[in-house]
DNA sequence: AATTTGACATACCGTTGGTATGTACACGCT
DNA sequence: AGCGTGTACATACCAACGGTATGTCAAATT
């Protein structure tokens, strides 16, 4: 089975997504034409199209799509990999910290994404993969009686805003603590909820 | 004095600075093509390279600088209004909050201003008008010993990026009662800090 | 009055995202 | 095995876009 056609077809799609993703990471959307995009991913704008109907945006929302379940899948197994509800909390909140250092994540996820495809559809699909899964941590924490009973999505959606920030401050600054800095300061914050 | 020359340079630049505020508000900067801008602000393409050397990103860059500039401002009056430290705090909190539900704000300093002038200028730019003023409060409550000692910049950076997700989240949502969860939601974190 | 300078308008250009058409080949069917 | 059909692209083309070079006319300067 498997099919030569389908086979090839899957090819065409990743090499695409890859080259892409690599291209819009390291000049941002705007700067990066088609015609160059095709070229380094050795199509024709005959495929691109093929493949992704809606063109150029379509594309990107594909790759999008790629980084945002990257970054959750990450987040989400340093979450269980710790098992005292609050450890998972952290360990979440450092491991997007991290994941954000990846220039892909950086300016497709957090800066080109929501300019192209419009704030609210960014949202819905962060809501998808990963700020569902802090919500969530904070529903736990808040039955637990570890924080303070009090409406989590607010409450999420403004520490998910603050670690977007503090990721993209980490990836342009050269303090080899800044990491520490913020993590700490976002745990300090944290803290004083308990 | 005054000179009609200057007089009607001054009023051509306000009106292109007016106009394309409007629709870049509205419906985004890439999807504003420089012919339909020139043409509701009664002038031509030549008028708008003879004012912003810089093209299309220029405009947009001293459109961007307007918006950044009101709504320091209007943060910074709410703040002054009060004069116990943390209630001036409190009050530019939720001045930007109440502020950023202006579609000029969200779309043209929240979302497009990244994308379109990258980050780095963008952060420099709301470190210039807002940033600031939080970072010197928060170092005033931590020398009044109101809250912990502290480095203040990363803790800034955090609250900045918290307000900016929330300020999105409040002109997205139809629910009224959204301003007072989310301010009350920052205030309990602030709150946590004491 | 003569000349220069500033504030635009006009005309034009290269590039871009997008599309319509052409083509070769794998695959199901008889 | 042969044949028609649909898939997976490639090629050729287009309208629109941002940007520029040049022209024009009135205000300022001398």
């Amino acid at each position: 089975m498997a099919g030569v056609r389908a086979e090839q077809r899957e090819r065409t799609r990743a090499v695409l997504l890859e080259v892409s993703r690599r291209l819009f990471a390291s000049r941002g959307y705007a700067a990066v034409g088609l015609a160059e995009l095709v070229q380094a991913a050795g199509v024709t704008k005959g495929a691109l199209y093929h493949h992704f109907e809606g063109g150029k945006v379509d594309l990107f929302r594909a790759v999008l799509t790629g980084v945002h379940e990257k970054v959750g899948a990450v987040v989400a197994a340093a979450a269980e990999a710790e098992t005292d509800p609050w450890d998972q909390l952290l360990a979440g909140c450092r491991a997007f910290l991290v994941a954000a250092t990846d220039p892909a994540v950086r300016r497709i996820m957090l800066v080109d994404g929501p300019a192209v495809l419009g704030w609210s559809e960014w949202r819905a699909m962060d809501e998808a993969q990963s700020a569902s899964h802090l919500a969530e941590a904070l529903a736990m924490l808040v039955a637990a009686g570890v924080i303070a009973a009090q409406p989590v999505a607010p409450l999420a959606r403004l520490l998910s805003g603050a670690m977007n920030e503090a990721a993209l401050w980490l990836a342009e600054t050269d303090d080899p603590n800044a990491l520490d800095d913020v993590t700490s300061a976002l745990f300090r914050m944290l803290g004083a909820l308990r």
